[in-house]
DNA sequence: TAAGTATATGTGTATTGACACATATAGGCA
DNA sequence: TGCCTATATGTGTCAATACACATATACTTA
């Protein structure tokens, strides 16, 4: 669940700045995962000091010098033990399924609005995922590097196919006159 | 996203004490949201001084004295304002996905052992849901209140059979063989 | 020339959340 | 008698998260 976990999952793809790995996040690992960069800047220092990672500054002129952080063997040992680890299933944690459940007590024409402003949502997420795979992954087996990021879209595709299926049949239920 | 509003959503479903909320938590919203009792308790002082809700001291002999909350006006106008603000959907961040990230750097074998614990887990969770439908809406129409509540368990079934396909999926990934 | 965007790093602070600890009583079980 | 569980309310504290603010420069666009 921490933050520190992920960084280093991200660093064993290569070295990177703060700023890359904020980019990163918002990229790649930021399908299930966010974080904005004051977090990553502070929880690099803390990874620095558990001897996780070592820094390297980069001279540039004009711009600020690059911090290139690098994963160091304690912390490929940590990310290993990190792996070993139980994982409970995370929680849903939606609004709109807070909101449903009162739905009596809401304004149901909103609701609807905004179960359709999800179903296109979730419609171009789902786009996107897609888009990825056959630029990425479409060339017969993926590398076993990638095994695992291929993996990850496709639950990215599942859960954004429920979502969809849901969203559909919630609005037939509210509107049944297709109004 | 806020605590607050998940508590006026359970209280219309009748008056409770931080206890009775807990457990409530634990039951029914709980499936997408978790809170602890000394987080409700705060919140709900918090409540009391915004005026959404009124304490009532029930008297126990014995035990202590109940602190029974109750939605005012004012609470549920401000439920129906929450309800109108657009929500985004919410990210899975789940740390399953994170370790598939760094797939040639982790511990593969217990790897598929938390997929296999994860298949076990969202089957049974998928069992629960079916059981609560049966029990709780197998009576035809559900009545308007009920409504969301059965659209809440949808959206679970809808996830956890994502979940069960997806593990399926990446056994038969990991573990070509069935060994 | 002014404004906006991209690069790059941070501090300061408020809110949220997690978890241990504290208190008080009744009832069941070994 | 001692221990566990359930009822019921809290405090104290630390970690996690979010967001505004601060700094410095280069390039592009209006």
């Amino acid at each position: 669940m921490a933050l520190s976990d992920a960084i280093l999952v991200c660093l064993t793809e290569r070295p990177m700045s703060g700023y890359d790995l904020a980019k990163y996040f918002d990229t790649s690992i930021g399908f299930f995962w966010h974080a904005t960069h004051p977090q990553i800047y502070r929880e690099l220092k803390k990874l620095g000091q558990r001897g996780y990672v070592v820094s390297d500054e980069e001279i540039q002129s004009g711009k600020p010098n690059r911090i290139v952080y690098c994963l160091t063997d304690a912390g490929r040992q940590a990310l290993l033990e990190w792996s070993r680890k139980p994982v409970a299933p995370a929680l849903i944690k939606d609004d709109l399924l807070v909101r449903l459940q009162a739905i009596e007590h809401i304004d149901k024409r909103a609701l609807v609005k905004q179960i359709t402003a999800r179903l296109a949502a979730h419609r171009e997420q789902l786009a996107q995922y897609h888009h990825i795979r056959d630029v990425r992954f479409s060339h017969g087996e993926p590398e076993p590097g990638d095994l695992g990021k291929l993996m990850g879209l496709e639950l990215g595709m599942e859960y954004e196919n429920g979502w969809i299926n849901w969203c559909k049949n919630a609005l037939a239920r509210l509107e049944p006159d297709g109004d």
